[in-house]
DNA sequence: TATTTATCTCAAAATAAATTGAACCTACCA
DNA sequence: TGGTAGGTTCAATTTATTTTGAGATAAATA
């Protein structure tokens, strides 16, 4: 079989989004279905599957081209997943920007916790102690109730961010080593 | 002062709804931001956050009326929070059933990644094992690189299970210990 | 410099999730 | 044995989130 105008066989060209295959569309849904559980938009999932399966990186074209999304979804897509850290843009021949998968579970978790997580109990400690200030105007017995709570709250709290480091520490070593 | 028809000063009385105090309102608050981490809906939380600052357990009516639920919400709620061992029930001399805070960070925590989390990663085993099948049908290049992939996903769902009872137990002891 | 191509922005539309409340059970009690 | 308080269910509504697409911007190309 002879090759004509395309530069090589194996080289999807410029204009050549072939739809999923099974392989493709079986890992997006995973990613997806993990994205539901983690409280993440499913199309911003679907890129990052694609680009966890691509072999090699792909510009915004396909995405929107092979995942039917509009130019303003990928767009913020993209944007917030290299924001997260769970995607590069890798330097190509081409005007267009190219990214691939951060696919380092490492990363990806340490990440995740740090940005999403744990930026939202950052503010809690706030909280806490306006809580145990208010709780000191109520009657002795009241007082004594709500100063107690508190004082679970902190120690939640407290536990939380103790276990994190040591989270990402499992995380990081390789099959239980 | 005399007191009249009310039982005694100090017994909040059947149809007795005072509105949220400062104390109540913040840790309401407090569960409500949390929940939203977490993906729970803010009106449940509302109910446990109520629950968790009472010093004493409350009927349904409490959060209906102070909380300005409907019944269905209010319903809804609490059966959810008792599936999940978020709440329990008290026997208390009324025909309504009384509801108080399960506080024990470590009942929480473990119940929640049960429930929640893992439920949710269980069945991806099965669509792992489909997704490599599919994978040995394409080219010889592009089965290497997808099942490379399967087999880094295999290893994080791994690494997950592995750190859960880790997890756990450092969620269980108290202040370091 | 004009034109084309890639990307971004954000208000509007579409979709999804949470909440309500009417209808319906089921004990209890007068 | 009929009335009522407490509780549940679920279709309809409300509210919140996600996605879209019509411009705007900017960089590369002619």
């Amino acid at each position: 079989m002879k090759q004509n105008s395309m530069p090589a066989g194996t080289a999807p060209g410029r204009n050549h989004f072939p739809p999923l295959n099974p392989v493709e569309r079986e890992t997006i849904q995973l990613f997806v279905q993990l994205a539901r559980v983690l409280g993440q938009r499913p199309s911003f999932a679907e890129i990052y599957g694609l680009l966890f399966v691509s072999p090699r990186p792909l510009p915004q074209d396909d995405f929107i081209k092979r995942l039917n999304l509009s130019k303003g979804s990928a767009s913020q897509g993209i944007s917030y997943l290299l924001e997260l850290g769970a995607v590069r843009t890798v330097a190509v021949d081409d005007r267009r920007v190219h990214y691939e998968a951060v696919a380092e579970l490492r990363n990806l978790a340490s990440r995740f916790l740090r940005q999403q997580v744990l930026a939202n109990f950052e503010d809690s400690g706030a909280r806490l102690d306006r809580i145990a200030a208010e709780a000191k105007k109520l009657s002795a017995s009241e007082a004594e109730f709500a100063l107690n709570r508190v004082k679970m709250l902190k120690s939640w709290s407290k536990n939380t961010r103790r276990i994190l480091p040591v989270l990402l520490a499992l995380l990081g070593s390789r099959n239980g080593k």
